[in-house]
DNA sequence: CATTTATATCGTCATATAGCGATAAAGCAA
DNA sequence: TTGCTTTATCGCTATATGACGATATAAATG
């Protein structure tokens, strides 16, 4: 069992690591489906109550909510005559908040860059 | 000017900052990318050593690594007659090595629940 | 200038998927 | 049973994009 030097650098991956981590960034890789999870984050909603957050069609969500389920990003359960929706994966919110931050950064740099230097 | 609380929690995102996350996320949704961005982890290379490591065509790595670059994920310049490809986000290391390790602990709880109890 | 090398871009095809309307399935009420 | 509610799924179209071959651009070399 070769591949595991720490939880650091080269990351030697194969075929199939790379396809796992590929699907899990592309089911994050959809404004909708950020939307749900961000809907989430505060707490457990239903799939009626996220199809009137999020502004789309009833099928829309589900199926976006179907990508995230097999994702493992949400959980679902059956609550009385609706599907109680949460996040299952505390990586969520990390990643979300970091590409946030990230970005926020790359965008205040570049104004400053834009700005006249004698401004 | 309302949605900026901290850098936490519930992340009330625009349509644009949603549409930014997830392109930077869909950046990191193909197997070839990351496959690229492991190349580069452990250093710089030029186009032709990534298109040799890669076993994927020119053209193919050339588009993918625009792609990378446009979202911001590596830069490049011309060093001799060869372009040289570089890391340029160090958010990249993180979030792959976030999402490598959350597999693997997914993938461990899986194969653990499929092992007989009294093993 | 012509040629070789190194990348980038273009044209095309095939596949994937977002969004929509219609419908199906499951649970509850009367 | 029928009817209502809630969610999932199907069929469809339009669009996006990955992969490939061919070509174009650019720099170094003869």
């Amino acid at each position: 069992m070769p591949p595991k030097k720490s939880t650091s650098a080269p990351l030697h991956l194969s075929d199939t690591a790379l396809e796992l981590i590929a699907s899990r960034f592309r089911a994050l890789s959809e404004p909708m489906r950020l939307r749900l999870l961000s809907c989430l984050m505060p707490g457990a909603r239903t799939v009626g109550q996220l199809v009137e957050a999020s502004g789309s069609g009833q099928a829309n969500v589900s199926k976006h909510l179907a990508v995230l389920r097999e994702a493992g990003m949400i959980g679902t359960r059956k609550e009385g005559p609706s599907t109680l929706c949460f996040i299952a994966d505390p990586i969520v919110n990390e990643l979300c908040e970091m590409m946030c931050c990230r970005l926020r950064e790359e965008m205040e740099g570049k104004a400053r860059a834009l700005t006249f230097p004698a401004g």
